[in-house]
DNA sequence: TGTTAAATAATAATAAATATCATTTAGTAA
DNA sequence: TTACTAAATGATATTTATTATTATTTAACA
């Protein structure tokens, strides 16, 4: 964080709270489950500093939100890696590429107009979970075809 | 469309405007957007009916939710695509790199446990439209350095 | 063309996020 | 240290976004 940005910034207890509980919880929490979180440590916080908070931290560059099926999220890691996202349940885990960094990175460079400063892939599938737990559901009838509108 | 998943599904005016309206504006419409649209075909559609219907439409697969800076967008697009997301306004556009999708899924193949069945790569940056505006700024100081918390 | 389940419009109800404001606090400088 | 001040907080009100309700309309189909 640079020195200008700090200026008129004051590091409260709340503050230092919210951050430190995205750093320590790279699961993505959502805002109820940061306020639930940083409740632990700070039992009288209100939700409003934590909406707060959270907007600000983001706008500051110390967060970043993400959204997965209507809901926000946060995260405080900010080296560069890639989510693989459940179209069943909506679940995110970081992966990591360095591979694919590069690779983006270089198909960035040539892109006129727009001026990319990162990149992240999405990842979209099942997880692990939900694919078990559809092994127990009614297997589907065979014989269908697409058809569309 | 899967027939069965047809079955009891109505292809009202305006299930079928929101579609159309969707198809031919690849500019990722929020909701307000979508009903605005389509309002100037069905004067008198509910935003109900917007909401209803986007939610169904995403659930039934023939539309992709994405979301920027805490709004919701809508697209049609599912010829897989890259998306352009400036920071500064929010705004999102699509971007073709089949080199990008053949090696984000050749990666794929290697992740154990999840099973992937798409990807896209989102480029964060800073789009034109931004960047001349900053111009016209004040220029930042120099002489900063890094400084973490 | 009659029947019926699904969808709609209008509106009420909820939930999510932001704004307000009196009080407290971190940062700074005397 | 102490005093000052802008920034942040907590509590709550307000606004905005989304979903639920319900009487009415409509698409699908026998």
């Amino acid at each position: 964080m640079k020195p200008t940005d700090k200026a008129g910034m004051k590091y409260t207890n709340q503050r230092v709270e919210i951050l430190a509980f995205l750093r320590e919880h790279d699961g993505h929490p959502t805002v109820d489950e940061v306020y639930d979180g940083v409740r632990q440590k700070l039992t009288r916080i209100s939700k409003a500093t934590v909406y707060k908070n959270l907007k600000f931290l983001t706008e500051k560059g110390l967060l970043e939100e993400v959204n997965v099926k209507g809901v926000s999220r946060f995260e405080a890691n900010f080296i560069p890696h890639h989510h693989l996202i459940c179209r069943e349940c909506g679940s995110m885990e970081d992966f990591n590429s360095e591979q694919l960094l590069d690779y983006s990175m270089k198909i960035a460079e040539e892109i006129e107009g727009f001026t990319i400063v990162s990149t992240s892939t999405n990842f979209y599938g099942i997880c692990k979970k939900c694919k078990e737990s559809k092994k127990s559901e009614e297997p589907k009838k065979s014989g269908e075809s697409e058809d569309e509108i």
